[in-house]
DNA sequence: TTGAAAGCGCTAACAT
DNA sequence: ATGTTAGCGCTTTCAA
C-alpha cells in the first residue's frame, strides 16, 4: 500500500470485503457483528483512512457540492458587499449539512464555456448571485438541469428561475412614503445599476408613491448612478450645482448614499438641513462611520441562508417548480432625513418602521 | 441513451472507441485522420456533450480544483475585508488556468473531522486565510500531504507552511517612524486580535522603533483591540479620558482607526489638531467616507494573487519546500497625523512613502 | 452476517 | 491511425 489509504487497504487490515468495509464506514453497522464493526474501525483510524470524495461522488451520482455563480459583471467581491452577506448565510446552512461550496466566476460569456464550467457534474445545484440583465447565467434552464436559485435579482417570472431577494419594491416604496411624509414634495432619486433588476425595481416604487401622491418628479432631480460611491458623488455634484434643488433626495443604494453625503460635506452643504438624504441597504460601513443614515435594512444573509435551504430541498426532493420568496425590508430612521417646512398628512404605509435604537414607531 | 451524454455516446454517435473520443475531446486531434476528427467533434456538439468532471478528476487524479479555507476564528467572511481582496486575487490567478475554487469552512476543532473535509481528494491544494495561532490548520504537515499555502499571517518557520503575506513589522516600522519624525514623543498604540500573528508582529515593530529612538511607550497607552471597528472605539473612550494624553496614536488596522476616530468625533476631539492617527490597511471605505486616514497601503489582492502561483507551480512541480513571500507595504500620508511642536531629526527609513496624490517624497 | 460483481464516466498505457 | 484493456476508489444491488 503505497499513497493514501483506500477502501481496499482497510478491509485488508480487517480482514473483510470492501462492501463490509464501505457499509460500516457509512454507519451501517447494525448490519454486522460488533466484532466485525470493531475491526474496521480500529483499521480505518489506524490507517487514517479518509474517503475520497470524488470517488464517491462518482458512485453515488452527486456530490454534496453547491455551486455558488457570479456574474461576470461583478466576479469581482471586492465591492460586492452583498455578495459576502450572501455568502455567509449560504455557507451557515450548508455547512452543518456537509455541503461544500464551489465559488464559480465565469469571465466570458461563450455559453458552452460557461456550461462546461457549471453544469460538468460537480455540483448538486447552484445558487446564482445577483444575476444582471443580459447575463448569459439567465438561460439557464436552456442549459441545464439542475436545481438552481438566484438571489439579489428580482427577475420576471419567464425566466423560470427560483428566486429569494429582498422585496425591493415595497421597501422603496415605503422609503419614499417616509419621506413625503416628513414633508417633502421635492425629491430628488439616483438611480441604481441600469443593468441591475433591483435598480429598476427601486426606482419604479419611487416613481409609483410619488405619483400616488400626487408629486412630480422632476428628471432633472433623477440621476444615472452605479450602486458605486463614487457614482453617488458624481451624481450629487451634477444635483447640487442646479439652480433649483430638491430638499430630499432619495438613493437607490447606501453605497451611492455615503458618496453623496462625501460630496455634500465638501461643498459644505449641511444634511439633513440643507438637503435630506436617504440610502437603501443599511450596510455596514455607513452605520460603522456614524453617518446616521436613514435607510431601508434588509437581511442579506437571510437571503442567502433560505437560497440554500431552498435549493437544498429541490435537490432533494426533486421538485423543480420556480418558487419565489421576497424578504420585507425595514425603514430605519436616523438623521439624515429632516422633516420638511409643512408636515404633510399622508399615512404611513404598512411597512415597519425602525427608530434606530429599537422601538417601533 | 437517457440522462446527459457520455463519451461513450459520442463515441457511439461518431462510429468510434471511447478512446478516440476522449483523445480528440482533450485536444490530440493531430493523432487522427480530419474526417474522424470532424465526425467526433459534431457528434460532442450534437449531443451537447461535457465532460464529467467528477469521473475525470479521478481519472486523473487531479482535480483541478484548490481549496480556499477560511479558519473557523473568522469563517463569517461579512466583516473580513481582508479575504475579499485575497479572494478576488486568488480568482484572477485562477480562473484563466481553468481552475476551479472550493471554500472550506471549518466550523469545529475536531482534526478528524476537518481533514476529512479539506483532504479528501477533491482538491489539488490549498490555500489558508490568515490562520490565526491554535488553528488546527497550522497542523497541516501533520495531516496533509497536499500543497499548501497560507497567507495573512506571517508564521514562524517551525510551521513549514509555504507563505504569501504583506511585511508587517517594515511596514509598521516606516509608519511609526514617521509619526516620530512629525514630531510626536508620547505616542499610543492599539492592539489587534491577540490570535493574529500579525497583530503581535505590528505591536513588535512599533515597540522596536520607539526603543530605537529611545522613546519610552507608556503601558496606559497602549490597549487592546480585536481589529474591529468597535474594538477602536472602546480603546478610544478608555485612552481619551485619561488625564495625560498622547499627541498621536497609531492603530494596529484601519478598522479600529475608523473607530477611534469615530469615538474621536463624538468626544468633539478635533483630529488631528488635539491628537493624530494613523491606521494600517488602508481598507476602501475608510476612503470612501473621506476620512484622510493616514495609513499603510498594501496590496491584498496581489497576496492572493501570488498565493495562487505559487501554490499552482508546488502543484505542478511537486516542488515542496516552504518558501515565504513578503510584499511591502507603502506609507500613505493624509490628513490625520499632524505635526507635533518640535520635529524631530530623524532620518526617515528606506520604505516608499506615497502622499495622496501620487507624488513620492 | 458477509461478499462478489457490476458499474459510475473517464484516462492512459499498451497494443495493433 | 485507432482500439483494447485495465484501472481511478467507491457504492450498491444481489446472491450466498
Amino acid at each position: 500500500m503505497r499513497g493514501k489509504p483506500t477502501l481496499r487497504d482497510v478491509a485488508e487490515r480487517a480482514g473483510c470485503s470492501i462492501t463490509t468495509t464501505s457499509n460500516i464506514l457509512q454507519g451501517r453497522s447494525h448490519l454486522y457483528k460488533e466484532d466485525m464493526v470493531q475491526r474496521v474501525l480500529s483499521a480505518a483510524h489506524e490507517l487514517g483512512y479518509r474517503p475520497n470524495s470524488v470517488a464517491r461522488s462518482l458512485a453515488r451520482r452527486r456530490t454534496a457540492t453547491i455551486g455558488v455563480v457570479l456574474d461576470p459583471q461583478h466576479a469581482r467581491l471586492t465591492h460586492n458587499v452583498y455578495a459576502h452577506d450572501v455568502l455567509d448565510g449560504i455557507l451557515a446552512f450548508l455547512e452543518p449539512r456537509d455541503y461544500d461550496i464551489r465559488l464559480i466566476t465565469p469571465r466570458t460569456n461563450d455559453p458552452a464555456a460557461v456550461w462546461r464550467r457549471i453544469d460538468n457534474g460537480s455540483i448538486d445545484g447552484a445558487i446564482l448571485i445577483a444575476p444582471v440583465m443580459g447575463s448569459p447565467l439567465l438561460e439557464w434552464q436552456h442549459y441545464s438541469t439542475l436545481p438552481v436559485v438566484a438571489v439579489g435579482s428580482t427577475l420576471p417570472e419567464e425566466y423560470l428561475l427560483s428566486q429569494v431577494d429582498i422585496d425591493n419594491d415595497a421597501a422603496m416604496a415605503s422609503l419614499t412614503e417616509w419621506v413625503i411624509q416628513q414633508g417633502h414634495r421635492a425629491i430628488g432619486f439616483i438611480k441604481g445599476h441600469p443593468l441591475h433588476w433591483s435598480a429598476h425595481q427601486r426606482e419604479r416604487a419611487f416613481r409609483r408613491v410619488m405619483a400616488q401622491h400626487g408629486l412630480p418628479v422632476r428628471e432633472e432631480w433623477v440621476l444615472q448612478g452605479n450602486y458605486g460611491s463614487e457614482s453617488g458623488a458624481y451624481a450629487a455634484g451634477q444635483l447640487l450645482c442646479q439652480k433649483e434643488l430638491p430638499t430630499a433626495v432619495i438613493c437607490a443604494n447606501d453605497d451611492m448614499a455615503v458618496g453623496f453625503l462625501q460630496k455634500c460635506r465638501e461643498l459644505e452643504i449641511p444634511v439633513p438641513d440643507a438637503i435630506s438624504v436617504a440610502g437603501f441597504d443599511d450596510i455596514y460601513w455607513a452605520r460603522q462611520l456614524g453617518l446616521q443614515l436613514t435607510t431601508i435594512q434588509h437581511d442579506r444573509y437571510q437571503v442567502g441562508y433560505l437560497a440554500a435551504q431552498m435549493l437544498l430541498h429541490q435537490i432533494e426532493t426533486g421538485e423543480s417548480r420556480p418558487q419565489r420568496m421576497l424578504l420585507p425590508g425595514t425603514l430605519v430612521v436616523r438623521r439624515t432625513v429632516a422633516l420638511a417646512h409643512a408636515l404633510a398628512s399622508v399615512p404611513i404605509s404598512e411597512a415597519t418602521i425602525l427608530t434606530e435604537g429599537g422601538s417601533r414607531l
